[in-house]
DNA sequence: GAAGTTATTGTAACCGATTACAATCAAAAA
DNA sequence: TTTTTGATTGTAATCGGTTACAATAACTTC
């Protein structure tokens, strides 16, 4: 292994000129400078970064902890955080968790262990006791998915109100009967997205009876599922509002199942607008998240916090929007 | 930041003696290894772990390098590698060339310095040159894409072969005007593929005319336009090979644009059966690959050029399956 | 009880860089 | 020419662990 030292020797100077070369260049002279360029040429010689981090107790490196990465939203989210993070010096690496808390948590030790500078979450199911501790003492945003309540810096829609624009967008299209297949219950993005379509049933004086209400996991099958219980209804709903858009293929696709068309027989309106929406049969009306302004957003963000600047504000809310496509119509019931 | 000196002084012992409690506690007298826990247990202490790695010239980690996280097929591939990894020890940290050769490149620099001790690519596009030399200093496995003629250890599939498949399937279907929509040609992938098209149309006696083969770029898009320069000829082809799964939707949807059927008016069969094939509609007939395997058995050499234990083997080739779903039928022209 | 073993702990060198501080050198000012 | 000043370079401490080796303690064996 060529080190700094072989450099030194074989260029004839001190380590420190060496070093000051690589990082300090307008500090040494022009000639000493190109003795030394040679002889990193001639050794090859590559720093080791290891040793820099030590001493300099950084690592410009940050994590990324996405919940799954095989879910291609995530994906759009992590190439807006790559482009800011590169572009001031940092390294990105992603951990995986996999859906799994457990794994999520083991993530944060890559910090303790002073392996990543700051840490961006794309998700934020483990104890949120554990998550605002550790904020406390480590650079930590939170992207996409939130924690009530909490003061930690994040970048996400408003939920809610998405959730409540896509319902009321089935309430203007005359439907009454509006069916809803939630995510998980116990993350907030599940809370909040079934919050939104009961304020918006409340608002246009529609029942939202138990039986309008299924939840799902996120998955293709849940969704298929909970659309086959809507469909075994005697009644069934003439719209469904689906948490995600995983979910609503799946709900249209139990609805082909049973010989009904969507939209004409069921409208099916989904969530996040991922890559294969628009490709779907029929392609799928959604709420479109700013996938890369929410990366971006949470980058800079977590740029400041590691660099101790003022922060302002701590929670961003960005702007969503209603892609129209053709999965939905107007209620002929 | 509490380091390794405090917990000593803590416990009134030499670091010696602590870091043994970590690493080897069979070293150390249970007594004393009870009052350095509790040390470590009062201050909460966590080792800086670029020391360790720094002093033992090792990181335990692995990085992998995709050329695009959206694609969903190499996520599965990264499943298996991890899988592997964690359970031997290994972190891994994924790099997403996004489409690009250069940061390609750039990734193996964090090999050069000394951060991660191994590299498995899921990619194989930069010079040749660049990744034989490399591969001579560092641990180094190519899995799916691969180097033609080179001696890197592989994991892979039989493309040839694998394509000759899926074209003899549409033969032995009666169709005789085969086109194929093939991966960009610089990529071996995209040869390979084209090569298993053009053995199986001679096995058969079948012509390959130049407007036969249009090369596209694994992109959806790509598939869209080929398809429909197949559909403008005179006398269009009634069965298509798309080498990838995202360019047979393009291809699938082309055909539905023109009013015409998949299977009925034209057969396509795609390649990788990836997550969304199943719910495509029709449902792809494709070429499924052994992802997960490809990334064990990948992640698996690895540890053993890592180990510089014997390999015995260079090249790994593992079975592929055609999947039949609904894409394609018997010509009845 | 002395000698020989083995178990346990401490001392200090080491990994490969960075950087505060000191030393040296060259150019400008007196 | 001497002094002052700024530019350039070197020396050595440092980051936080690990580990070879030495020292000491505890236990056997005769």
């Amino acid at each position: 292994m060529v080190s700094i030292k072989d450099v030194a020797q074989k260029a004839n100077v001190s380590t420190a000129t060496v070093s000051r070369v690589i990082s300090k260049p307008e500090a040494v002279k022009e000639e000493t400078s190109k003795k030394v360029l040679k002889a990193i040429q001639e050794l090859n010689y590559q720093p080791n970064v290891l040793a820099r981090q030590l001493r300099r107790l950084e690592t410009k490196t940050i994590l990324v902890i996405v919940p799954d990465i095989t879910n291609t939203f995530f994906s759009k989210v992590l190439r807006g955080i790559e482009s800011v993070a590169v572009s001031n010096g940092y390294k990105v690496i992603l951990g995986d968790a996999g859906n799994d808390v457990e794994r999520e948590e083991e993530y944060l030790n890559v910090l303790r262990q002073k392996q990543a500078d700051g840490i961006v979450m794309l998700t934020a199911r483990m104890e949120t006791g554990v998550i605002e501790k550790f904020s406390v003492d480590y650079p930590l945003v939170l992207a996409c998915e939130y924690i009530e309540g909490s003061t930690i810096p994040t970048v996400s829609i408003d939920n809610v109100s998405s959730a409540r624009k896509a319902t009321e967008y089935l309430i203007a299209l005359g439907h009454e009967k509006i069916g809803t297949i939630t995510g998980p219950l116990n993350v907030v993005l599940g809370k909040d997205r079934l919050k939104g379509y009961t304020q918006a049933m409340a608002r246009h004086n529609l029942s939202v009876e138990p039986f309008l209400v299924q939840e799902g996991t996120f998955t293709f099958d849940s969704g298929y599922n909970m659309m086959m219980k809507f469909l075994a209804l005697s009644n069934p709903p003439t719209a469904v509002f689906a948490a995600n858009d995983e979910m609503a293929f799946g709900a249209v696709k139990a609805v082909k199942s049973r010989g009904l068309r969507v939209p004409e027989d069921v409208s099916v309106i989904g969530f996040d607008d991922i890559e294969f929406s628009a490709i779907f049969e029929p392609p799928l009306t959604t709420i479109s998240q700013p996938t890369f302004e929410i990366g971006t957003k949470a980058m800079e963000l977590l740029l400041k916090l590691m660099n101790e600047d003022e922060i302002t504000r701590n929670q961003y809310i960005l702007e969503d929007s209603l892609i129209e496509r053709d999965s939905c119509t107007r209620n002929n019931a």
